[in-house]
DNA sequence: TTGACATATGCCTATAAAGGAATACGATAC
DNA sequence: GTATCGTATTCCTTTATAGGCATATGTCAA
C-alpha cells in the first residue's frame, strides 16, 4: 500500500512544508494565488496544486473576487491536531521535570561529596 | 519529486495513524514490540517498521532488556508541532467567537423585528 | 548446543506525491 | 470580439511509501 494521501486529513496535508508557510501566510490575511506565489517564491501552478489540497480537507476557503481567488484559513480545522498533540503535554512537562529532577539530585551528590 | 521522507521530521512521522497510535500507547508507558503489535492488532514486522521511523525522527527511543526491546516515548519532540499549531491558537478563538458574534447579532436582529 | 522466542530486515507490489513545463479555462478591459 | 491577466489542470518523471510474507539476527533457557 502506499502512503495515504496528503488529502485525507489535516495530519497529512501540514506534512508538507510550504503548505504550512501558506497557513502561515493566510493566518495573517486572506491572499490571492499569485500574491502567495511572490511570497513563496514559487511557481504558481505550485501553489494552486498545494491550495487544493489545503481546500479538498478545508483548511482553508475560496472567495471569487472579480478575476482573482481570494483564499482565507479555516483555522478550526487544525483544532483536531492540536488537541491531538495536547493530550502529550504532560509528558514533555513530566520530562523536563524530570531532566532537572535529575539534575538537581546530582548536584545534590556532588555537594555531598 | 517524490513526496518528503516519514523520516524527514516529526511532521512527515505523524502523519501515518498507526504511529500516532503507537506514540499514544507509549504516552501511557515504555512497551516491547510485540505488546505494541498485539494492542494495535497488526503484524510485527509492521510495528517494527513504524518504530524505526519514530526513532529516526526522535519520537522514540529504545532501551534492551534482555531479548526484548523496550521503547519509550520522547515526547518533547512533539513539541515543535505543538509550538507551531500554538501560532494558530488565536485564529480558531477568532473564528469562533465570529461566528459567537454573528449569532448574537441575528439574534438581538431577530428580537428587533 | 540446540531450540524457542523477540525483533529487525529484505523483497515485492500498488499507489501516489511533488516539481517542471505546457496549456486549458475564466473573467476583465479595450 | 480579442488580447490579457489570474488561476486551475494535465502530463511526465522521480522517488518512496505501507503492507504482506519470508527470513535474517540476536538472546535466553534447557
Amino acid at each position: 500500500m502506499a502512503r495515504s494521501a496528503t488529502t485525507s486529513d489535516a495530519f497529512n496535508a501540514i506534512a508538507e512544508g510550504r503548505r504550512r508557510e501558506i497557513l502561515g501566510l493566510l493566518a495573517l490575511r486572506e491572499r490571492s494565488v499569485n500574491d502567495l506565489a511572490e511570497s513563496l517564491g514559487i511557481a504558481q501552478p505550485q501553489v494552486s496544486k498545494h491550495l487544493r489540497v489545503l481546500r479538498e480537507v478545508g483548511l482553508v476557503s475560496v472567495r471569487d473576487d472579480g478575476r482573482f481567488r481570494c483564499y482565507r484559513l479555516n483555522a478550526e480545522r487544525l483544532k483536531p491536531v492540536y488537541d491531538w498533540l495536547q493530550g502529550f503535554e504532560r509528558c514533555w512537562d513530566h520530562q523536563l521535570s524530570g531532566i532537572k529532577a535529575r539534575a538537581e539530585a546530582k548536584a545534590k551528590a556532588a555537594r555531598k561529596r
